[in-house]
DNA sequence: TGAATAGTGTCTATAAGACAATATCCC
DNA sequence: GGGATATTGTCTTATAGACACTATTCA
């Protein structure tokens, strides 16, 4: 029989909001080595009696203060390498929030700063992940978890032509442009505006509030919300 | 800081082939407590100088004596109680191999068996999976292998619709019936003939061998093999 | 020749893209 | 009224489904 060999194994979340055509993700500073310096996605030791999905969570409360957030496991990240002290595996998540509750939660802090995220198309595979500042400089990232977020951003992409993922980047209430541009931020890529609008609302995933904007400038928009909270 | 446990890590893996309209899977038979008389997938523990991909690998290697599948890693299960000793976490792949290969390399065997995997619709979401012996009798699952199983196929089915993985489950060279009958194996349901020609035809993965069927007691279709192996 | 499936051509229905025309708000 | 975006309607084009018809092999 094989040995039976354990290994630590860590959650490492990917958290992204969409803010003026951006991804944006939430980045801490590494103070320890290995890395120090770096920056990398906020994570933590899976505990002995929590599932990994719970230790996810447990992650998105502690560090950035966020609960009842969409997450979902995202793929596990094994290399006996990857970590220069020793062996340790990880099952990374990946999790949406609204731009305000996430602006709100990961604010200016001494230890954590937003990373702008990109991923070009490249075909169909998508290439390598670029972050950055929000002044534009380059962000180095520890271990493997620029893979992590790339990986995050082309699920979400993937997920957007068949779920109705998008409205986890919205307030409650939304405009149709609005979904738009989230459709668009993810994408990375211009959408259709008239086929976009007719297969949105004959989606059924769309519900009319009877609202509308206000102070808008313009014609008001319609609002909406998201009509099957139940059916993810 | 958080405590640093550590756990056994194993990996499990759904293999998948298509024969008669049906799905099978290799399953092994469990000698000794938990589960003891139940059956599982063939899986072993993750060593420490080895990559979950290779871990996934050696499996396949070993247990079924198969190399060179497309193979893909599927999603980890951690629950604190999928087993009932000892926390293991593992990390599920499903991989695919044609037929032929399969029954050569995972024929009678005393401690193997091959399962019938049927997984309903139900919506978009997929229903419990079932999985039963060639003659009929349910089989009962040790762990959480019947989710794993699920899994699996929703992500082939998921797959099919935008990435060229039929091919996978035939010989090399096939004609555009026995794809459309993949296809129609993995999503269990019936796919418009022509336009699955004319998508197939259109979609560039298909290369005319230039030979045809013989003694098939009508007139021979043409055979194709995959164009671009390399684009996976 | 007949059975059986392969393959072609055409028509229709549906969804996507393009674009013009009108509506509604704020200034 | 003018600026700006929302919303509706129509036309065109691409794709999917349906179906009739022809082609080719083996028994």
């Amino acid at each position: 029989m094989a040995t039976r060999d354990r290994f630590a194994i860590t959650v490492d979340i990917a958290l992204l909001t969409a803010q003026d055509g951006l991804l944006w993700t939430l980045l801490v500073d590494r103070s320890h080595e290995p890395f120090a310096g770096a920056r990398c996605l906020p994570g933590g030791f899976v505990q002995p009696d929590e599932s990994l999905d719970a230790a996810a969570a447990r992650v998105l409360r502690q560090q950035p203060r966020l609960a009842d957030l969409f997450i979902e496991q995202l793929y596990s990240f094994g290399d006996p390498q990857r970590d220069p002290r020793e062996r340790i595996i990880t099952i990374a998540y990946f999790a949406l929030v609204h731009a305000d509750r996430f602006r709100e939660a990961c604010g200016d802090s001494v230890d954590r700063v937003v990373g702008r995220v990109e991923v070009p198309w490249e075909g169909e595979t998508g290439g390598p992940v670029t972050v950055s500042t929000e002044a534009g400089e380059p962000i180095d990232l520890a271990f493997d978890h620029d893979e992590i977020l790339g990986m995050a951003v082309k699920r979400l992409r993937g997920r957007l032509n068949y779920s109705p993922i998008g409205f986890q980047l919205l307030p409650e209430r939304f405009t149709l442009m609005q979904l738009q541009t989230v459709h668009e931020t993810i994408s990375g890529r211009p959408v259709n505006k008239d086929s976009f609008r007719r297969r949105m609302l004959a989606s059924g995933d769309l519900e009319a509030t009877g609202t509308r904007q206000r102070n808008v400038g313009h014609r008001p928009a319609k609002l909406y919300r998201f009509a099957r909270r139940s059916a993810l």
